[in-house]
DNA sequence: GTCTATAACCGGATAGAC
DNA sequence: GTCTATCCGGTTATAGAC
């Protein structure tokens, strides 16, 4: 079936992250991303030079994807807004829950994303790359936590940029232990800590003393 | 050189562990660690049947290594013990810290810990492994936490076993960070909100109560 | 127990027809 | 653009000498 190189390199991309979500970077050979996407080895030399080149390709993807649905997640806990710190804690609440329905959902598109960052930084030429992962998701995430602080009238009584790193690792930890032992109420009870935590950076303004009284 | 079968599987679990801390598991190919060991494949088939069969005992070896070695670290932050709150949280503090130093000092190591890990649940037969792994770490920290209170004469306000898995999430989070981003100010940032947490489920008993006033 | 040599296989990549 | 057929390097595992 003949299709734009495009279209072919999309369908390449999504099959090598399938196959890799289930069998592991390394278990994604050539060979097993063709089969996925029902192509031949030349095919897949007509579209990518190298399988490394894939490889390199699918980690960019990956980051920008995961962007997006971090991006989309916080969108919808941002629903309901009411002012003040109770405003905060309902939206903090909301979002690592649906953080965690979606590994549920999907636990093999979290093992890919891992085994992609682990190949990253493994890999000479891409191990930036994997830095640059974690600093663009820290950027997000403090992004997302001062769209919070604003669209609530409060503040963050530090810089957003050093709450960040708290609530990636808490995903990280969420995401380790869920893969691991597939116990929901434990990633609840993680997700629970780090609301707690940042709930406990919440500082009022003026515009809502009257929460704290 | 002659050398008892023990010793000779000693010696290939450990060099297989420094190529998979360099390389990965894909990358620990047979050659490679006989090459690290300075051995033969054929030695290699003479201890292990098959190399699938090495990296299951790399995998339980690694799991005991790494409790011993939380034990240990849990073990110096006893050393000075005073009672009450301010005891807990100085042994608190104490902690992370020394795990932070760890990885630091070794990131390789770690790495060696994560593809195992990762390595264990991809592959068929050794998913369970990777699940007790992270319930024994779970034991581990929680039996941590109860000593903590007990030489403290404090006690937590609720099950240590509820506590320990944002204790592993935490180190989990602090270990990617590092490897991904080698920012030890992060690793920090990540430690103390871990220790703020544990802080607030401290419940005074008769004895410290003093402490609260 | 350890060696050298080799069998058997698998993976990435290419050639050339269509 | 996509196919079939093939090359070639590297990997696991074994055979048999010492």
């Amino acid at each position: 079936m003949r299709m734009p190189v495009e279209e072919r390199r999309e369908l390449l991309l999504e099959s090598a992250f399938r196959v890799i979500a289930r069998r592991g970077v390394d278990g994604a050979t050539t060979r097993a991303i063709c089969a996925e996407a029902g192509v031949t080895l030349s095919t897949f030399h007509y579209v990518f030079a190298t399988r490394d080149e894939l490889l390199e390709a699918l980690v960019e993807r990956g980051t920008e994807k995961e962007l997006t649905a971090v991006g989309a997640a916080l969108g919808e806990g941002a629903q309901d807004i009411s002012p003040g710190r109770a405003g905060v804690v309902a939206i903090l609440q909301s979002a690592p829950s649906a953080y965690i329905d979606g590994v549920q959902a999907d636990p093999d598109r979290e093992q890919a994303m891992i085994s992609l960052n682990q190949y990253a930084r493994q890999t000479d030429g891409l191990s930036d790359l994997g830095a640059q992962m974690y600093l663009r998701y820290y950027e997000a995430i403090a992004d997302a936590l001062d769209g919070v602080a604003a669209a609530t009238g409060t503040a963050w009584d530090r810089a957003s940029a050093d709450l960040a790193p708290l609530v990636l690792a808490a995903t990280d930890g969420i995401t380790l232990s869920f893969l691991n032992i597939r116990d929901r109420a434990i990633c609840d009870l993680i997700a629970d800590a780090v609301v707690a935590n940042l709930s406990t950076h919440i500082a009022d303004n003026p515009e809502t003393t009257q929460e704290k009284a």
